[in-house]
DNA sequence: GAGTGGTCTAGACCACAAA
DNA sequence: TTGTGGTCTAGACCACTCC
């Protein structure tokens, strides 16, 4: 039986809650993963079972885990790489939805710019990796992305020849660089097609535009890639609820 | 003490949740009220402490209340009228948010168009309220909204005096004809500004616009407003989190 | 001090999944 | 059959608000 680490003023749940996200964010507990289970937890930490689900409850509010009754409490899969794509609404002839292809036009080493060292907590003039890259949907190009990473942890990723690079790239830096995408903060805003954007994007130069800001995160909620993506504004829907 | 109405198979936090909410959904409990403590609860319907918070915490993830340790539990006032707004940036000089001014252009009794009848769930034809709104931010128009509710619950508000309704619509709704808004669903699409809406917007047309289509709806779910909001795309930015 | 929600205990029994 | 999470009981004590 196992102690609770952290300061005693906060709630035993809470306690328990944190030492499970940190062995996610370890990844001592990936993706897929059962994590152990409530009697497991409250025989090992000495804790009675209501206050075990508690801190369970937490990280399913979280998003962390997920639970399936009879098979046990899971690290969710964040799978959010077709979340950026819902809000464009690319169908094949079936109607389903597409994941689109993807081609790198540029990849670089050089140092990052200022609002990027920002948005990726690192200080001015870090050298950062530049990548230029396409979608494409059934032949069109439909998105133009700048994506921006640190070079220091990312330096495998700097190497690796372009074929050996997906139509997604969060699973390659988590196989190639340890690095885990978890959520993500996207900021949007419309903007008329600079002559560039209108080529790649076979439009109209002053037609609008959506930009897409993301800011990708692991679970440490440290920030891992800074992207901006571009698409034609006519191809784009978005659906919320407010109360 | 009082049995819990409801399908026996259902469990009981749930019962107690759909008894609940019920009450908000007739007005028995309105905004701002606070609702019965947990150890009422449980002695009312004979349920263990546990049990009952277990229900209000549903109806906290809902939405619909929420809790203050020492206070209470309080049916939660929606506030979202703002929410709209957080779409645009209107800052006042002190660069705090402002709620525009607004002036009804119209107010007319119609038959409503067939995708209005759609999505406030009516027939084919129903008579409706039709407005114009312009919405001001510092002398200038910011946003024109299209409004339709039906006539038949809002007849009351059809027949007001314009000086008597304010910059906010839910208020004077459920004021006057008893429909309180609880929630609202917004598709976000952007167009080409028409002459009409570059008139009133003041910019030039065929310049970007952005277009929010809500469907308010009440506690019980049922559509009340149907609101088509037309703003120019460079004051618009929306934030978001996914995972 | 009285009343509220917040945390925590120590179980019981049920529903579901997998072997 | 075993192990998992889901529901429910019946309390205890704490923290906070208001009178």
């Amino acid at each position: 039986m196992h102690a609770l680490a952290g300061d005693e003023r906060i709630p035993i749940y809470q306690r328990l809650a944190d030492t499970l996200r940190q062995s996610v964010i370890t990844g001592a507990l990936k993706p897929g993963d059962r994590a152990p289970s409530e009697n497991f937890l409250s025989d090992e930490y000495g804790l009675a079972p209501g206050t075990v689900r508690k801190a369970l409850d937490v990280l399913v509010g979280e998003g962390v885990f997920e639970r399936f009754q009879g098979k046990g409490t899971f690290v969710r899969r964040p799978s959010f790489d077709a979340s950026l794509f819902r809000f464009f609404r690319f169908r094949g002839p079936d109607g389903e939805f597409r994941v689109p292809e993807s081609r790198i036009l540029r990849r670089e080493i050089e140092p990052m710019p200022g609002h990027v060292c920002v948005a990726l907590e690192v200080s001015k003039g870090t050298p950062g990796i530049s990548m230029s890259r396409l979608r494409m949907h059934e032949g069109t190009p439909v998105v133009a992305e700048e994506i921006w990473l640190e070079h220091a942890p990312f330096a495998k990723f700097a190497d690796m020849p372009a074929e050996e690079i997906g139509a997604l790239l969060y699973p390659v830096y988590d196989r190639e660089c340890g690095r885990l995408v978890a959520r993500a903060e996207e900021t949007m805003t419309v903007e008329a097609a600079s002559r560039e954007i209108a080529r790649l994007l076979r439009i109209d130069a002053g037609a609008p535009v959506i930009v897409i800001d993301r800011i990708a995160k692991g679970y440490d909620n440290k920030p891992i890639e800074w992207r901006r993506s571009r698409g034609r504004a006519d191809q784009f829907t978005y659906q919320t609820e407010i109360r």
